[in-house]
DNA sequence: CTTGAATATGCCTTGACAGGTATATTCCTA
DNA sequence: TAGGAATATACCTGTCAAGGCATATTCAAG
C-alpha cells in the first residue's frame, strides 16, 4: 500500500503510469513520449516494478512494460474505507467537541 | 492529484490519515496514539493541510483536525480511469507485439 | 497579568532519491 | 562474430524532506 503510494508520488513516474494506462509500451517509446532520458525511465520503471505496479515482457532487445491491476485494486479497496463514513465524521465532530468540553471534569486523560 | 499522493506517501502521514478516518482528533491525541513527537505531528498535519487533505477547527487551545473528502473523491475518480480497460490492456499486448514485428518494414519510427 | 497547556515554527543535521553521464548487458542481424 | 540497437546499471552530485530540539504563540483560568 505504502509502496504503491510512494511509487506514484513521483511526478514522472505518475506520467509513466498514465501513459501505460492506454497500453503497454517499450522503454524507448516512453522516454520519447515523455521527453525523458532513457536511463531515468529505466530507473523509474525499476521502482514501479519493485512496487509491483508494472510487469515486464521481453521482446527481442525490447522490454515491454505493462500495468498490473492488483495494486490499483488494493488502492481502491483502501479508498472504500474512506467513502463509508465520510458524512459520519462530520457528525462526530460535534460529539467530539462536547466530549472535550465535558472532559474537563474527568481531568486525567486515558483516552478512549 | 500529485499533491495528494505525495502527502499520503509518507508512512507516518498515512498513519495519521487512517487515524483521522475514524474521527477528527486534536494534535496531542494523534501524537500520543502514534507515539510521535508533537512537533513532527504538527508538521505532518501542515503538509496534509496544504495538500487539502485535512481541515482544522480550533477549540480553545486545541486544534482539531478532520479529513476532507474531496481529495479522496478525486483519487477515486482517477482510479476509475484504470479500472476501465484493465482487461483491454492485456489484449493490446499481443497487438503491440505483432505491430512491432511488422514495423521492421517501415523502418523510420514516427510513432502513432 | 502570570502561569501552564496545546500547538506551531525555526534551525540544524542527515538520509533518501532523482537527474546526469558513462558504461555494461543483451540480443538481433548482417 | 562484429556491430549496433534497446535497455539496465554504476557512480556522482545536488536537492529536499523528515526527525530532533528549542522556542515562539495562543488561549484559558486563576
Amino acid at each position: 500500500m505504502n509502496a504503491t503510494l510512494t511509487a506514484l508520488a513521483e511526478p514522472n513516474r505518475l506520467r509513466i503510469v498514465e501513459l501505460l494506462r492506454d497500453r503497454p509500451r517499450p522503454v524507448g517509446e516512453i522516454a520519447k513520449r515523455l521527453r525523458l532520458r532513457q536511463p531515468q525511465v529505466s530507473k523509474h520503471l525499476r521502482v514501479l516494478s519493485d512496487a509491483g505496479l508494472v510487469d515486464v515482457r521481453p521482446v527481442a532487445q525490447q522490454r515491454i512494460y505493462q500495468l498490473r491491476s492488483e495494486p490499483f485494486d488494493e488502492l481502491d479497496t483502501w479508498l472504500e474505507t474512506f467513502r463509508r463514513g465520510a458524512s459520519d465524521r462530520m457528525d462526530r465532530l460535534e460529539v467530539l467537541i462536547s466530549e472535550r468540553k465535558a472532559k474537563k471534569e474527568r481531568e486525567k486523560d486515558h483516552d478512549d
